[in-house]
DNA sequence: CAGCTAGAAGCAACGGATTCGCATTAAGGT
DNA sequence: ACCTTAATGCGAATCCGTTGCTTCTAGCTG
């Protein structure tokens, strides 16, 4: 959770960090991203500048860390009855979030303040969470699955280079034809 | 070639962009990425710093930029006699020279300083017109061929996405699978 | 070829972000 | 309960980023 190893966990390092989280939650949604400051954020956290300086080094790494929180799934995919179904709703879904001018900001602050690649890594172990937790239902049912790293590899990729370096949007249609592709004689 | 309109492409103009750009090469390599400053930039290229900031806005803009360039490819796809062979030389290619840590760090920082997206665009673009290229020259030989959208979204998106957010590289034979997966039953 | 115009770069000063050393506090273990 | 040490608070010094104004030069016009 902790984007440098937090050798202390305990009470008083945690308060500080959740505090900086919703100061930075706050802030953006008030002032604009752009117009964060990190003296801002330490001020309406309760905390010094050099806190944050300390524990995140950089005002692109603390947003990293607090978007890769906003990009955590909050539920698991709807189940509507068929691996084809549900794969088709989460990958709409994961479409219409992404591609969202928010979307696109917190991928970018995400991968931005990520000298070492981890928090990207967070985010691309949410989206495997989910599609695994899509394909074991399916393996329940009896359906016949693909393997996650195709569906990752068929879907996923194709919809997170089109957002991040083809500007101009695509469509339900687009997520649920990767889908198709990633299905096809699996 | 500049990131805003030059609307005065002549001499003075061109001059001072090639100096800052060859001031942020030689910087990057001898410093380090993270340690370069707009000042140091300006004072290696004999300019002000608000000329650079004039010009670029922003020194995320400025490494956008110079980004882009660093990775746009100098040659045209090898002519190895036969479509597969040369999606698959190529893909390797690709993966190593994206995929090694200063290829990230351009990926990253073309990303970066990019509000519009017009940048990344471009990267897109030089990718797409290498495919096209190989593709073109398979037709030229009565070869079937994919759609250049369908080696996008099969080889260049997952390798793209494998950088990005999974840290850990991948191998030659990974590209090779990509490849094969994208010409089967073209 | 000379003068005009406007865009681009130089210059300087201000405000704020970042860094650093040192004192203080509070976890976690003994 | 005490001790060790990580983590925070505090304040000063430094450097970066920004802005208004001036100067210069490229490109146009007559």
């Amino acid at each position: 959770m902790s984007p440098k190893p937090m050798t202390r966990p305990g009470g008083r390092s945690a308060r500080v960090q959740e505090a900086v989280h919703a100061a930075v939650r706050e802030l953006v949604g008030e002032v604009g991203r752009d117009a964060v400051t990190v003296p801002m954020v330490a001020a309406r956290a309760g905390v010094t500048p050099s806190t944050i300086y300390r524990r995140w080094g950089d005002l692109q790494e603390l947003l990293s860390d607090v978007a890769v929180e906003r990009l955590r799934p909050e539920t698991d995919p709807a189940d509507l009855g068929s691996l084809r179904a549900d794969l088709d709703a989460w990958a709409e879904q994961f479409l219409d979030e992404m591609a969202s001018p928010s979307g696109r900001a917190y991928i970018r602050d995400a991968l931005l303040g990520d000298p070492d690649g981890s928090n990207a890594g967070r985010c691309s172990a949410y989206a495997a969470e989910q599609i695994d937790a899509v394909l074991n239902r399916a393996v329940g049912r009896g359906e016949p699955v693909p393997d996650t790293e195709r569906v990752i590899d068929r879907v996923v990729a194709p919809i997170m280079y089109r957002i991040l370096f083809r500007p101009g949007g695509q469509g339900a249609d687009y997520a649920r034809e990767l889908v198709a592709n990633a299905l096809h004689r699996s």
